[in-house]
DNA sequence: CTGGCTGATGAAAGTAAATTTCATTTCCTA
DNA sequence: TAGGAAATGAAATTTACTTTCATCAGCCAG
């Protein structure tokens, strides 16, 4: 089980193990963990200690259930803009990135150039929205809307299996 | 007369402010809390404690870099089915979800069907995945391959300002 | 082969946080 | 205005986190 000539930087199986269980659930106890994966709990310690400061754990997060805090409506938008002038590909960024709406933002090839995840509370919200993040900015050409009917699996969880 | 003082499930200005911090980092610390919302620890751990079980609180997830752990691809996959027949649906939902490298999946209107947030380590794998999830799936009428190139804006937060 | 260096480990001690207990307060209402 | 439900803070208790320290395995130069 133990992959041994652990360099730098690198994970091995007992980092990826742990990995495993934080992003199902970071409030289990290390002592848990470490008998999960045979490691004392200092080890486990050490380890999660080590991937936070390196980067490779970003962040630790409660979910909130979007329907309990009057934020029923959630939907995609697809964002195709004028110009990919990298100034003002940046601006369209900004603008996007700090709107507390806009739950997710990606820069993609292909028929779009941003795909959006917006949570809001109510369509009126969403045109405000759409008003202030695409109509104001006139780069942006067109935008497809895209009413989201279930959220059938959402989360940040990534698949760790050996490829 | 049953008098519910706070009526039941209903969040009020302390609950939101404890979720805004959990959101943001669900390892502070109790007492942290308590006296950034002026709130004994005791008070705050019960209100924690109860949005979870009433399931305000979904989950409680360390976020990981996809690229420090070999998973350098993200891709929006926009999926367009052939009949919206509910046991057919009911199928690929579950095909989907099911898929650990499907990390999100929106049942939508509009211009598609589903939109889908893949992750992967190579294109190579991508294309084992759209094998497996729509060719062989014969209710699959066509799909829309969105590479990203930038994860511009990523995670599971919620805007709680008021509306 | 040997000795020292590096880096990780487990056990245990020490520190901090979570959780429970309990007496009290607040607010609603009858 | 008295009673009761529900939430609260302080303190005690339990649990978890974090550090310390002695040890061990691999590696490499001599």
């Amino acid at each position: 089980m133990a992959t041994l000539g652990k360099s730098v930087g690198k994970l091995d199986s007992f980092d990826l193990a742990i990995l495993e269980i934080l992003q199902r659930d970071n409030t289990t106890p290390q002592r848990t963990i470490g008998e999960e994966v045979n490691l004392s709990p200092a080890a486990v310690h050490r380890r999660i200690r080590q991937m936070q400061k390196t980067g490779v754990i970003v962040g630790n997060y409660s979910a909130i259930d979007p329907q309990r805090v009057g934020r029923p409506l959630t939907i995609v938008v697809e964002v195709d803009i004028e110009s990919e002038r990298i100034d003002l590909l940046d601006a369209a960024k900004r603008s996007f990135t700090n709107d507390p709406a806009v739950q997710q933002c990606y820069y993609v090839t292909g028929e779009a150039d941003f795909v959006l995840i917006v949570i809001v509370p109510s369509m009126t919200d969403y045109e405000a929205l759409t008003r202030r993040l695409f109509f104001v900015n006139n780069n942006v050409k067109k935008f497809r809307t895209l009413v989201v009917m279930e959220r059938v699996k959402t989360g940040v969880a990534i698949d760790l299996t050996d490829s």
